[in-house]
DNA sequence: CACTGCACTTAACAATTTGATAATGTATAA
DNA sequence: TTATACATTATCAAATTGTTAAGTGCAGTG
């Protein structure tokens, strides 16, 4: 993971709340909840989450009338909206995505299913990213997952890839441990302290040039 | 050529281009996307799309002006065109059928109208035309279900086929498992972890060459 | 209708890789 | 010196994938 999304989850049902809450809290995101359609437009506001589950049956404002009105606003341009609704009510479902909701979920909720659009919308956004990095000769690949130096392959794991996709997305700028930690561990994983000098050694020792350098105090930056 | 086939959708409005790109993405095609008549020349330009969704009333050039600029030129004989249009503007879709378009949709736009009319015609049209998809001295082709390697046939069962494609599809990409699933499975079955990986070990079995190659943590890759 | 073969999935276990940590060493500044 | 921060190394548990065999359901056959 990258970092840690966080997810709004609107529905007057406390029972739907939990389960939701506990499936995405495992899976490593964020969760607030709202208990109703005005509690959601206001913990929106608050948290800017990254994607919203709304109930279109809920008390107070309906789902389809809190995503219109979240639509509305430029500042929810980019978040994500996700349809809870019963089996029966396709109408409003197809209303919803008009209205310009990026999935929906019929009830009763499979946590799997749940889990599987909620990571595959999160995933499709992603996309926008550029995924070649070019850094002297260096060349970062994220899509084919590969790092070469001089046109010769360097094999990463996946942690190593990520903190060096990291790196050098900007290189010069000096990335702070609360920073790395953040962006690839995310925030509900707790790891020490010698883990990113690790992970750090094993990849100047695979790319075999002197590119990363410590800041002390500080962290760490890319730069050729 | 290419196996997933290329779509252009051109609006000035970002929700419209939202939901039809999730939807057109879900269902396995490329997307592209233009705010305006110009950008969508420009885009078309350069990536010869398949199809074209163009939205009637845009700022700059409408629709029907881009459809007859496209028209005019022999590249884009074979470039489907559908108009998307208020329910209203009927003048402006006999316009657009005159000037060349295959078909048109009216908004508001269901999802599921839309992915039959262009699944429709691109099955009209793919009917006459071979896709086929080669890497290296392997030969998929899309259409008759059938893999060649050195001109020796590989049977393979309908899974492993949409595998073998998808991946080949972008050869050197990493597709995560999430990503699979969602593309062969879709977001409605689950299956197991292991599934994908017997049919990766039987693809690889009865391939005999080792041109998939496991990126653990992250998903499968196709290369030579 | 049972029988058979095939495609697909799953379970169970083996094999492998990865990532986190502890323990220890090194450099640097106050 | 002493404290602080990072480097290095080896080690082990956890995560991930490979492999095999067995189960399930379906279509075609005699």
């Amino acid at each position: 993971m990258s970092a840690a999304k966080k997810i709004l989850i609107a529905d007057d049902e406390a029972d739907i709340l939990e389960i939701l809450s506990f499936n995405l809290t495992a899976e490593g995101y964020d969760i607030v909840t709202a208990k109703n359609g005005n509690e959601a437009l206001e913990k929106a506001k608050q948290t800017k989450p990254d994607l919203i589950i709304l109930d279109v049956m809920m008390p107070g404002k309906n789902g389809v009338e809190v995503c219109n009105l979240l639509r509305l606003q430029p500042a929810y341009n980019d978040t994500l909206i996700i349809f809870l609704t019963a089996m029966s009510d396709e109408s409003a479902v197809i209303k919803g995505l008009e209205t310009g909701a990026d999935d929906y979920i019929t009830k009763p909720i499979s946590p799997k299913v749940l889990l599987s659009k909620v990571n595959a919308l999160f995933r499709r956004v992603g996309t926008g990213e550029a995924s070649v990095i070019k850094v002297g000769d260096f060349e970062i690949d994220r899509e084919k997952y590969i790092v070469t130096y001089n046109n010769s392959q360097i094999i990463l794991a996946r942690k190593e890839f990520e903190l060096v996709s990291l790196l050098a997305s900007k290189p010069g700028k000096v990335f702070l441990r609360s920073e790395i930690l953040n962006r690839i561990w995310g925030t509900e994983v707790i790891v020490g302290d010698r883990t990113i000098d690790v992970h750090i050694r094993k990849i100047r020792q695979k790319l075999g040039v002197d590119c990363i350098t410590t800041v002390k105090g500080v962290g760490y930056k890319f730069e050729i």
